[in-house]
DNA sequence: GTTGACTCCGTACTTAAGTACGGCAGTAAG
DNA sequence: CTTACTGCCGTACTTAAGTACGGAGTCAAC
């Protein structure tokens, strides 16, 4: 291994942080990973920070922010602001709790109607199906 | 209006139920609603049972269901096969219920890393920050 | 009997977050 | 020097659930 360390390749830094090279330079697309320079009639080195920057977008990711969420926590990031990240924190929360409320709603109902289709009386015309159809006379 | 009671253009049949005409073409294309026979150098006409099975649609939507599970319950309705709706819907449920766990481990940790950053003691990176690089010196 | 609205049909575009492909260039090993 | 990977880059495809568009045919009203 002749470069230096703490320089990788594309392929090198990809398989270090657990994603694939076309993962790499789709979020170089969307401008959330950098394109190191390449040297004339060579290719570019990343560098571990490279690889931070990276594994930060996957934690975010597992936290539910989108990339241009991500994006936006990365500019933050390089100047420091910690109330704005907070904020933007802070609207995320608010997002998935009333994703939380929705999937509550859900939940409960579709329960209560598995129940009901469980009680097992054939013959009358399956609860979940009826609900469906907005209960009352349906066809 | 010459026309039978119970026989509605694609437009009065989308405003009824209140979609779109371009989606319920789409939910033809997919299977979900037929497509009445046109009568030669005339157009198609839908009846009240249309507008139920795309009520039925949007009201399966309403609790999550893809177009695909629709469609499976569809079939399962003309078969009047409530075991197997109740079955799919608890298998449904379970998808929820690991959606509802997921967004409750993301609900805590925001909460958790929003608070940290209310606690305003500048100068100290974000913790919400710190944290999606991994906590431990992160660069 | 001609407007104007509506229908029909096919095709293409949208968002999100990638994945896949293909040709050409650079690199590593023997 | 050649072989076999990689890297680079652009383009196209994927899924879900639609939305948008454009041209040609129909229908209803004046």
């Amino acid at each position: 291994m002749r470069h230096r360390e703490g320089a990788w390749t594309i392929g090198r830094l990809a398989k270090t942080v657990g994603v694939t090279v076309e993962t790499i330079r789709f979020y170089q697309r969307r401008g959330l990973v950098r394109e190191p320079p390449r040297p004339p009639g060579g290719i570019r080195h990343y560098t571990p920070e490279d690889g931070a920057r990276v594994r930060f977008i996957k934690s975010a990711q597992r936290l539910g922010f989108s990339l241009d969420e991500i994006r936006h926590l990365l500019r933050l990031d390089e100047g420091m602001q910690c109330d704005a990240a907070a904020k933007l924190a802070a609207q995320h929360l608010d997002g998935v709790r009333m994703r939380l409320q929705d999937l509550r709603r859900i939940e409960t109902t579709l329960e209560i109607l598995v129940e009901q289709c469980g009680q097992g009386k054939e013959k009358v015309a399956c609860p979940l199906i009826m609900s469906l159809y907005g209960d009352k006379n349906y066809k």
